[in-house]
DNA sequence: GTGGTCACG
DNA sequence: ACGTACGTGACCACT
């Protein structure tokens, strides 16, 4: 027999919203009714696999009914932010699944529901209507059942209503459901109902009377003076009630069985927009079902290409978009696979030799994908095909005019494609020249909060790349970002690519040295603290130090995390003067953390060129500047003296010297640039020092008598303006009243009224167009300027202020890194750039040409673009990081 | 895998 | 009454 489901989409997407925990994705949307809805709906097909289905919603209120009677539409609550957001999303999600949404503009989803189930229980149809609405119980029968699910405990279950389960559990018929809203109303759905009547009084007069209509007709036997009362003066509100209660069960559709059949809801699109909302439980299940990823290869026509006569043909017939990605192979994988037998033939392992690696030389791939017109080709290596012959053909391909490629992350490609000798060359504009398009990039751009990520299959991951590739160079240009693209962050991956291969000599021995004097003193530590502790514990556990401090040992501190005391810097640091073992414990800390971290850490990183080559990631922030891993170069210590000694192991090669550079307070010069606060603008065209002079404006004192509190408060002051300012976190920095914080941020802008009027402009801008923007164009999506949580929208508020200021100085340290790079390239420097640290380059540069390239570095950094204060960028040389600092 | 802590700009 | 400075990544302990 066939079965149709019917879903009331509002009605559960609400259940869902309520029932489910407070769950936000990557990019801060909330997905918990989603994440409800599926489930719920998972549920469902499971156990009733019906062969039709769909999902009705409201068009929008106020609906048809209230629009007659809009005295009865205001009660409705508004729907939470965070539940509205997810619609759209949930209807993309289901549609993408394949499964219909039906609303129409002059019906309640109810109406279509009840017209639905009619219609099909008339054509022979078994029919479950689901819904969290009670109302819909009036629609059960014998063959229309009515499902009411609910969410326990992160359990979905459900009551199931025929007639006579509505019956038995309302003493009423599902008729009799529409009589009962009438004399009770519901708040839920804004039916006033007779006031006074409840649950009870309504049942026991239906019961008695059966019908509205012939409650009336026996007024005179209610005996209750009071009901009766209130039914005769009320009797328009029951007959309104009893209207607004009725669904309709003859409306015309239009839908017909064929268009609602239910097909395979495991397609790729659908497990492609689970992926993008983080839903991984759920994807899971698509995983588990179908084999969805075959499937979708299936459909897609990958042809494998085993041999070298196939790979030529294929790379002749090439013109115009094309697509390719290479794939990383997994060393692991490899070395345990090719273990049985058959290592002779492992070409990876041939080309990826020690010394290979050691020179920064090609890596190594798995696997080659190229989908062209409508199809994907998978090429592997073979020992009929060598990864070396692979690489060749792309190269080829990448240099042919009439081919523009494109891949997803550009700079793992240089790694596979580029010999040690291979320069691309970058042309006046800054285009790296042969150009490949990097899709990582573009969807990092597009929404740099989550960029868009590809399926790890060689095949799909290429065939979807290339579908969006078109449309997304088109959304980039109508951003206007498209400039920022081709311009700043394409060339900067070669920049990238360069540093990272060169690596940074990490004089190991070194390393063993100053770890090893750390250790002497760490060891005491210890023994001191677990003396006056009075017992052995670890002090690295937050949770033990916090017991054994303010539990054993009774010092008075608040509690501050959810699993227990807060044993932070800043609260033991206000303990250490009056608890010596405070203080102990803070200098255990820092000096356990610079053996871990740095002296142990950093030396597991060195390759066997004696360099660490880190990872430059230009997808990852939300700002727009670029991060390090694996190690991560930009957090060397340099604040305490001891700690800054771990750069005395960073060293230049023979014949070399570093050459360093940073910006100078880049982000308060771009505060005044931007702003263009005259007052703040003219201080940085004198020479002197820029929180001398803003305190002696703010606090109303010669400039010759600022103390040397008074320059740190103002410094702190401008600090706190570039993070989006709070006087909350200004008298935590500063540990003064937050009273006293706001004084001087308002004081502050006084003094500056420009930058008090540019930072309004940006929250406003912000949440106006619901993003940041860089000088550049760059933007970042601000989703919690519109939370419906108060902090979050202050948080919003501080990202809205400051993601322009460190994002537009991130855009010009990227381009003056292509400057840079370009001019040593121009002027055959012998030196290269080796780290970025947001403000700050170190070069490697013959000793011969220091002076030279420091002038060129110099010239660079300051040019990169002009503002209405200078860039300065202080220079230093040294035979080590420390001394280049 | 997450939270706490701490290194940097 | 809430509970906050902006942006990162690595290590450790603990679930």
């Amino acid at each position: 027999m066939n079965k149709l489901m019917l879903i009331d989409g509002h009605s559960i997407v609400n259940r869902a919203f309520y029932g489910v925990p407070e769950l936000s994705n990557a990019s801060g949307l909330h997905v918990n009714a989603i994440y409800g809805f599926l489930n719920i709906l998972f549920k469902l097909l499971d156990d009733e696999s019906p062969n039709y289905l769909c999902v009705a919603f409201d068009m929008s209120a106020p609906t048809f009914r209230h629009e007659k009677y809009p005295e009865y539409k205001g009660t409705r609550k508004p729907m939470p932010e965070e539940l509205r957001e997810q619609i759209p999303v949930l209807k993309d999600v289901l549609r993408a699944m394949d499964i219909t949404i039906v609303e129409h503009a002059g019906w309640e989803a109810d109406d279509i529901l009840g017209s639905l189930a009619v219609k099909a229980e008339r054509e022979g149809m078994e029919v479950s209507l689901v819904s969290g609405d009670r109302d819909l119980l009036q629609i059960a029968t014998d063959t229309i059942k009515i499902v009411l699910p609910k969410t326990k405990a992160g359990k979905t279950e459900y009551e199931i209503y025929h007639t006579q389960d509505v019956i038995d559990k309302y003493q009423v018929t599902p008729a009799g459901i529409i009589e009962l809203k009438a004399l009770m109303g519901d708040t839920s759905d804004n039916i006033p109902g007779v006031p006074k009547v409840g649950e009870k009084t309504a049942t026991a007069l239906l019961v008695e009377y059966g019908t509205v209509a012939n409650v009336y007709d026996n007024l005179d036997k209610i005996t209750k003076k009071g009901l009766r009362d209130t039914l005769e003066a009320n009797r328009d509100k029951a007959e309104l009630s009893r209207w607004l209660a009725t669904i309709k069960t003859d409306c015309d559709t239009n839908v017909t069985w064929d268009e609602i059949e239910l097909k395979n809801i495991y397609t790729y699109k659908a497990y492609e927009s689970l992926k993008t909302l983080g839903l991984k439980k759920i994807l899971d299940r698509f995983e588990g079902k179908t084999g969805v990823t075959e499937s979708a290869a299936a459909s897609m026509d990958i042809v494998t290409i085993s041999d070298q006569s196939e790979c030529n043909k294929l790379f002749e017939s090439l013109k115009g978009n094309v697509a390719f990605v290479i794939h990383k192979s997994d060393k692991n994988k490899n070395t345990r696979e090719e273990s049985d037998g058959q290592m002779g033939f492992d070409l990876e392992a041939m080309t990826g030799t020690e010394e290979d690696v050691a020179d920064g030389s090609k890596d190594e791939f798995s696997a080659v994908s190229i989908t062209y017109g409508n199809k994907t080709y998978v090429i592997s290596p073979s020992d009929k095909l060598k990864s070396s012959y692979i690489s060749e053909c792309i190269k080829s391909m990448i240099i042919r005019q009439d081919v523009n490629p494109v891949t997803y992350d550009v700079k793992a490609a240089y790694g596979y494609l580029c010999d040690k000798d291979d320069v691309i060359i970058l042309d006046d504009n800054g285009h790296s020249t042969p150009r490949i398009d990097d899709m990582m990039l573009i969807s990092y751009l597009l929404n740099p909060i989550k960029a868009k990520e590809y399926d790890t299959k060689p095949g799909i991951m290429t065939h979807e790349l290339y579908a969006d590739y078109e449309a997304s160079v088109k959304a980039l240009k109508d951003a206007g970002m498209y400039k920022l693209y081709e311009d700043i962050e394409l060339p900067l991956a070669y920049v990238l690519y360069t540093c990272e291969k060169a690596g940074i000599i990490a004089d190991r021995e070194k390393l063993i040295e100053y770890g090893k004097s750390l250790e002497g003193r760490i060891n005491e530590l210890e023994e001191s603290i677990c003396d006056k502790a009075g017992e052995r514990f670890n002090i690295n556990s937050p949770k033990q130090l916090g017991e054994i401090l303010f539990g054993k040992m009774g010092i008075k501190g608040g509690k501050k995390t959810k699993s227990g005391y807060s044993t932070a810097a800043d609260v033991l640091e206000k303990l250490a003067p009056e608890y010596p073992i405070v203080s102990e414990i803070l200098e255990y800390r820092g000096l356990t953390k610079l053996k871990s971290t740095y002296a142990d850490g950093l030396q597991e990183c060195i390759a066997a060129d004696g360099r660490i080559h880190t990872t430059f990631n230009q997808t990852i922030t939300a700002t727009g500047r670029i991060s390090s891993t694996d190690p991560n170069l930009q957090n060397i210590p340099i604040r305490t003296e001891l700690g800054r000694k771990i750069r005395k192991c960073f060293v230049p090669k023979e014949g070399f010297v570093f050459i360093d550079a940073d910006y100078s307070q880049i982000e308060l010069r771009l505060l005044a640039h931007m702003s263009q606060d005259a007052g703040l603008i003219e201080a940085y065209g004198t020479d002197a020092d820029i929180h001398r002079i803003t305190a002696s404006k703010v606090f109303h004192i010669p400039f010759e008598e600022v103390t040397a509190e008074q320059r740190r408060d103002a410094k702190a002051v401008n600090f706190g303006l570039v993070y989006g300012i709070s006087s909350f976190g200004l008298s935590q920095d500063l540990g003064i009243s937050r009273d006293e914080a706001k004084k001087y941020i308002e004081e502050y802008f006084v003094t500056y009224p420009g930058v008090k009027r540019f930072l309004d402009d940006l929250v406003t801008q912000a949440k106006d167009k619901g993003y940041a923007t860089t000088m550049y164009g760059r933007r970042r999506p601000i989703p919690e300027l519109n939370n419906s949580n108060y902090m979050m929208r202050q948080f919003g508020e501080r990202v809205a202020m400051n993601s322009p200021i460190q994002g537009s100085a991130a855009d010009i340290m990227k381009l003056a890194m292509i400057r840079v790079y370009e001019a040593l390239i121009r002027e055959k420097i012998n030196g290269r750039i080796l780290i970025q640290v947001h403000d700050e380059l170190l070069l490697e540069v013959s000793e011969e040409e220091a002076a030279k390239a420091a002038d060129i570095l110099k010239r660079e950094m300051e040019n990169a673009v002009t503002l209405a204060v200078k860039l300065e960028a202080d220079v230093h040389e040294g035979n080590n990081w420390y001394e280049a600092k």
